[in-house]
DNA sequence: TGTAGGGTCTGTAGCAACTACAGGCTCAAG
DNA sequence: CTTGAGCCTGTAGTTGCTACAGACCCTACA
């Protein structure tokens, strides 16, 4: 790559450090378009610019977020070529919100079983298991 | 599958529907090895018994739980041959329960973070959405 | 000028834990 | 004897990556 081709953009690794993401999920996220598909030196090398790196900083947030790569491509405007509207931002993160509720809720009863039958169990090498009972009898 | 064959036994389909597992799970489990291969009739339909469908039935109810079929491998004792000891069945739980928490803390933390989002935004078609923002600056 | 080392390119395969076919048998009932 | 349901097999798809292999390319140093 020439001076002249990256000046005042970057490459794939260096969007990778700067991010934090894996290099090789970049790609993906190229490949699957929740990344543009960026201009490229006569090499073939990915030119990157700041934009790119806004773009792909918000679906890493929205990951960590627990969005799923079709939720984000919805907030991203992706699935009908326009922008969502606010209302439909806000109806997606309202539905999310009903998901992670729902998980927590299902955890904490699996954390109330799974403590309640580690309790039951002395340890030891004791022949009949209660841990192995319970789940047996389900 | 003759009356003298099927004796005492039932088919993939009867062990699916008094399980409430998937038919094709069935097969899955069998060719990773969580479940013995069963005997099968002439014509080489696999004929089940109540010991398939207790085991079938471990398997589901420590999945419910969140164990992993590698976990549920463990706890039937199908690693290393020998059934596992009281103690180590004791430390695989708890170890998944040391997950278990960690998960519901991550989505706690999601929670918080997407209520406090969404009740930034009064929906409407407002040409900027402070959900989007939130996103953006992470 | 040559070369060693990194980086990047592509396509493809693998992970968990299923699920869903297609195309072919087999079985029970009418 | 036919019809329809059920079973058999192998294989491909799902989500969200991750990890190669084998080929380029680019920079730095001798």
């Amino acid at each position: 790559m020439t001076d002249h081709e990256r000046e005042s953009g970057f490459t794939r690794g260096d969007l990778a450090r700067t991010t934090g993401c894996n290099i090789e999920t970049i790609r993906y996220y190229e490949k699957t378009g929740l990344l543009p598909n960026p201009p490229r030196t006569s090499a073939g090398y990915r030119i990157y610019s700041d934009a790119h790196a806004t773009r792909l900083r918000f679906i890493l947030r929205a990951r960590e977020l627990g969005f799923s790569l079709e939720d984000i491509r919805g907030l991203l405007g992706l699935e009908d070529g326009a922008a969502p509207t606010c209302t439909e931002v806000k109806d997606r993160t309202e539905r999310h919100l009903v998901d992670v509720r729902a998980k927590i809720v299902d955890l904490k009863r699996i954390e109330a079983v799974l403590t309640e039958t580690a309790a039951k169990c002395s340890g030891g090498a004791a022949p009949a298991c209660p841990i192995l009972e319970t789940l047996a009898q389900g």
